[in-house]
DNA sequence: CGGAAAGTTGAGTGGGATCAAGCCGCGTGG
DNA sequence: CCACGCGGCTTGATCCCACTCAACTTTCCG
């Protein structure tokens, strides 16, 4: 189809060549201005972690959180009656664990989707840390508070197609935010996660991939996706959200 | 119906004696022992406020947090189209405007649904001074942890029976961790917020109401609901979410 | 090559939305 | 005082979107 677009392949081979983990989180921030060993000894690099391993499980004890450097992972619930439920993806710059601070105990299993990579930061020594830091107390305010009103991906949308359509969009405005194509990419979840996460039957989301395409929303070849008429899929997704 | 229930009428003319609003965050959780005195010069009184009047609006800047002292709150978002939808509801202990830390801006509005008292404090201010209360910066981080995962009311029930059913059980144990009855109440949300909530047509609420009442579960007079069999509501409801 | 899981497609059904009408409580003004 | 209007709430009739069930194909991995 197109040139350079998101590729779980190729990028997991580039991705033990990475840069030092926590740059891109803080750097920005400016929270290394203040002394840039003292996060040194807080991060661990974690990985690769390959597809289908677990990060955490549902009901383990909280001690750190991780930002993800490469790959995507998937956070998973299940009810009591053992319905599983996908709350959310994450990909590159996410931050994993937030919501188990408050009960020490993590909510959802997080699982990788394809080869991942992590940063762990020991909380209690990162919050430590952030005492002394004021940049990095803020920085974590400010992802605990985005996190917030992002859980789940029907913020807004009714319609099957407005979830599609806003999962289809906020898929596409991460990918241009890490730098690859907005457009053209790979996902990396399977339909029935779509499914899950939308709150729909893996045969709408399947339906649904085939009329967008029959209509020239899309251009759909398995996993593998192309946006074709931007805008009239903005059109369908009212509200602003995303993955 | 029976004795000591919830009721907005009776409760907001106590409001006015009630005791220093910062108390019940802080001092269960030690803050106060670094210095009482810090906190109170961020603490502003706020109220008292009445139903229907906005605390916030969609889109103000971001400056200040806020502590519910006492009545309840709704926060509304509007999208493209011009839908209302209710994301949450408020009650006393709750904090308000986390969500809007990460962008500098109230991505809902906030509405009393009856008399309210608020403490308001400066975030800004609250920040710097988490930074020499670690006990404060630790309240902020699980009050925010919290708040993931909780926007909305669907969080794993897909029915409209199931959701109704967590909805009541979530605000049974909320009034019960207020020191209320935990199974009779009043209600302080219309029928259309509590649809606009659970993402039910108000006529679908109603008719619930109707057969729950119906069906032994509950007993329903305007907005005053008991709940008659608990332990089948609970069955009800798969996931333990709740208001 | 074979088995299993993922994905697709079709037919039928039902839950909840929609449309429409009427009721009730309440505030307003004559 | 009642008439009126309005918004919240209820109830009924109908419709349609998405789920379910079932069969089949494709892909993935051994």
């Amino acid at each position: 189809m197109a040139s350079r677009y998101y590729n779980p392949e190729q990028r997991s081979s580039a991705a033990s060549c990475a840069s030092c983990p926590y740059l891109s989180v803080c750097v920005s921030e400016g929270v290394l201005d203040s002394d840039p060993d003292e996060l040194d000894v807080l991060v661990e690099h974690v990985g690769p972690i390959h597809a289908g391993q677990h990060i955490v499980r549902q009901g383990d004890a909280f001690d750190s959180i991780a930002l993800v450097r490469v790959g995507t992972l998937k956070s998973v619930c299940v009810d009591r009656e053992g319905r599983e439920q996908t709350q959310s993806f994450h990909m590159p710059g996410d931050v994993l664990g937030l919501a188990a601070i408050s009960e020490g105990v993590h909510p959802c299993s997080v699982i990788a989707l394809d080869t991942v990579m992590l940063c762990r930061f020991s909380f209690p020594r990162v919050s430590e840390a952030a005492l002394r830091m004021p940049a990095l107390q803020n920085k974590l305010f400010r992802l605990m508070s985005r996190d917030i009103g992002r859980t789940t991906g029907l913020t807004g949308n009714r319609t099957a197609d407005e979830r599609l359509a806003a999962f289809l969009l906020g898929m596409a405005d991460r990918f241009e935010r890490l730098g690859y194509s907005r457009d053209h990419w790979q996902l990396t979840m399977s339909r029935m996660d779509i499914a899950s996460y939308l709150r729909l039957a893996p045969e709408t989301v399947s339906r649904l991939f085939r009329r967008f395409q029959e209509e020239g929303l899309l251009a759909v070849e398995g996993r593998e996706v192309e946006l074709v008429e931007r805008d009239r899929l903005e059109a369908m997704a009212s509200s602003a959200m995303a993955a």
